[in-house]
DNA sequence: AATGAATGAGGATTCATTCAT
DNA sequence: AATGAATGAATCCTCATTCAT
C-alpha cells in the first residue's frame, strides 16, 4: 500500500462500507467502488493491490480504529463502572456505525479473510476477558467459564444494537440501563 | 419447484450448506454445487429455476424444519422450565447444525434473500416474545420492553453456540444449565 | 423419419409453425415445440432424429404441399388466363399461409437448411420459367432475360402479401386484379 | 453506446455483417463476433451493453447511413428520371452491399428487434410513396392504390440484386435499364 | 499519479439430445 | 411407443486486473 491522499483513501473506505450496507459484500465490485468514490478504477489500484488488500485493510482500520481505541481511558475505573461505560460506548459505536458492524460481518465470513485480519478479531474479546477475570478475583462477578459470560456480553449487544439499527429505535439513556442491568443481574455473583 | 427425486433435493441442499461452511454464501456457485451433490448443472435447473431460488428454498425448508419445529410438544409447561428446554433444545441444534446457522446467517445479509423469506425472520421470535410475555404477567420476568429481553437470549444463543462449535467445545449439561442460570438471573424479576 | 401417428406429426408441424411466427426462428426449441404440439420431448426424437430433421422435413413438406401442387390443373390454359391464375392462387396461399412464408423465409436462412432442402427452392421458379418462356414464344411476353422477368413477379408477389398480412387488408378481387395489372404491362410486349 | 475506438466499433459491425451473411443470424454470437473482429470478449461489452443493442445499433446505423442517404440530391428532378436514378442506386447499393441487405431482413424476424428499430424501417417506404404521389398528380403514373405501386418497385428491387447476388450476375446498365422498363411500363398511366 | 479501455477467466443459464422407465 | 428427468457443451454476460496514455 502507498497511501497518497488520505481524502481519497477514506472515500473509497466510505465508498465501500456504503455498498456493502446497501448490497452485501457479495454485491461489491471493484468498479462500483470507484463509481461511487468518484475515482477511476485504475486509481483503486495505485491505493491498493487487490480486492482482496482493500477489504482485508479496511477491516483492520475498522478493528483499531473503532471499539478498541475507546477503553484506554477507563481502565482505571472499577469493574462495574467500567463495564457500564464500555456497554454504553460499544452500543453507541454500533448504533452509529452501522455500516460498519455489518461490512466486518460479512467480511468475516467471506472468502477474502486474510488468517492476519482472522487474528485480529480477538483483541476485544481478550479486553473484555481480562475485565470479568478481575472482577471474579474481586468476588464481584460469578465464577462461571469466562466464555460463558463474555459471550452473554457480546452477543447480547451485537443483537440488540442490530435489533434497535433494524426496528429504527433510537438509543436512549433507559435503554443503555435496562439492558445493562440485565447483563449485571446475569453475571453479578 | 418440481422435486423429482427427493435424495437429489437433498445432496443439493446438502452441498449447498457445506459449501456455505466453507467458502461462505460469496463463494457459492452453481457448478461448485452441481459438483459436490454430485450431479449435471443442467439437473440443478430442473429443481431450481435459478440460484435465487434454490437458496431461497433452502431458507425456507430450514427455517420451517429447525427451531420452529421443536417447540410443539413445550407449550404446556410452566414459563421457566419451557424456556430451559427452548434454551437447551436452542442450543443443542445450533452446535449439531452449524452449517445451516451459517447459511441463515449468511443468507440474510445476502442480495438472494426475497421478501417472502425475509418474513419468515421472525416466526421463533414472536413464539419467545409471547413466552416470556406469560412470565411477565405471571410476575415472575422483569417487567422492562420485551426487545431488551428477547435479545439478549437470541443474541446470547447464537453466541454461544457459535463459540462452542468454534472451540471445538462438547455442549455438556453443565454448560447448558451455566448458560441458561446466566439468561435466568438476567430477566426474572 | 418413422411417422406413427399423422396427427402428432401434425400437431408437431403446425407448433413449429406457431412458434416461427411468434418469435422467429431464433426463438425455436424442441421443449417449446413438444409442449405448444403436447406431446413430450422425446416424443419428439421418436418422431424426428434432430431438430434439423425435423426443420428441414416441414421445409420439404410445404414446399411439395405448397405452391407446387397447385398448379397441375393449369398446365392447359393459355398463357395470360394462366399466369393471372397462378398470380391469384400464389396471392391467396401467401396471405393465407403467412406462418408458412415466415418459416420458409427464416429457414431458408438458417444454418438447419440441408443441401437437399435448398435444391427444393427452385421448383416453382422453374415452372414460372417454363411459363414465361412459352409466353415470349408467342409473342406476347417482352424478350427481356427470363430472370429479370421472374424476379418481378416473385418479387412482387411476396411483397404484397407480407403487405397486405401486415396491414390486415383482405385480398379482394380489386387487388388482385389491379396487381396482376401492374405484373402484366410490366412483361407484356 | 460509448464509442471509444471508431475503427473497434467498424470491426465489430463488419464482424456482425460477415458472420451473418454465413450462418444467418441465428447462428450469430458474442464470441464469434468478438473473434472475428480480433478483439476480446469483454470489449465487446465496452462498446455494446448487450447483444441486443449491438443489433439493433448496426440496423440503425445502416439504415440511416445506407439507402436513405442516397436520396437527398435526388429531388429536384422530374420523376421519371428521378425514379429511375433512385432504381438505379437501389439496385447498386444492395447488390454491393448484400451482407448488410441480409442483414436487416434477418434481423427484422428477429427476436432481437426493438420497437424503436422497427419504425426506422418506414422512411425510405414514405419517399417513395410521396415520389409516386407526385408522378399521379401529374398523371403520368396509374391512379392505383401506392401500396399496390410501391410493393412492385419494392419488392422486385429486392428479389432482382438477390438473384444477381445469388448467381454472381453483375449488375451491367443493361440489367438496370430493362428491369427499370419495366417496373416503368407497370406504373406508368 | 490518475485514468479507463481492454481483456479473458469464470459464473449463471439454456437447450439439443439421451436413456431408463 | 411415449415420456421427461438428466446431462454438459455452448451461450450470454460480469468483473478483477492490467497497461498504455
Amino acid at each position: 500500500m502507498k497511501p497518497k491522499d488520505e481524502k481519497k483513501l477514506q472515500a473509497i473506505f466510505n465508498a465501500t462500507l456504503s455498498l456493502t450496507g446497501q448490497e452485501g459484500i457479495v454485491g461489491l465490485t471493484m468498479s462500483k467502488i470507484a463509481k461511487t468514490a468518484k475515482i477511476g478504477i485504475g486509481t483503486l489500484y495505485v491505493y491498493f493491490e487487490s480486492k482482496e488488500e482493500l477489504v482485508n485493510e479496511l477491516y483492520r482500520q475498522l478493528k483499531t480504529g473503532g471499539t478498541l481505541s475507546m477503553i484506554d481511558d477507563l481502565k482505571a475505573l472499577p469493574v462495574k463502572p467500567q463495564l457500564l461505560e464500555v456497554w454504553k460506548r460499544t452500543l453507541q459505536y454500533r448504533v452509529e456505525n452501522h455500516a460498519q458492524m455489518v461490512f466486518m460481518e460479512q467480511f468475516l465470513n467471506s472468502p477474502f479473510i486474510s488468517e492476519e485480519s482472522r487474528g485480529l478479531s480477538y483483541q476485544f474479546t481478550a479486553y473484555l476477558t481480562d475485565l470479568l477475570e478481575t472482577g471474579q478475583q474481586q468476588m464481584i462477578i460469578k465464577q462461571a467459564d469466562e466464555a460463558i459470560l463474555m459471550n452473554l456480553l457480546s452477543g447480547y449487544s451485537r443483537q440488540l444494537a442490530a435489533h434497535l439499527v433494524d426496528t429504527k429505535t433510537p438509543l436512549t439513556e433507559k435503554v443503555i440501563n435496562e439492558s445493562f442491568s440485565l447483563c449485571w443481574d446475569a453475571i453479578k455473583s
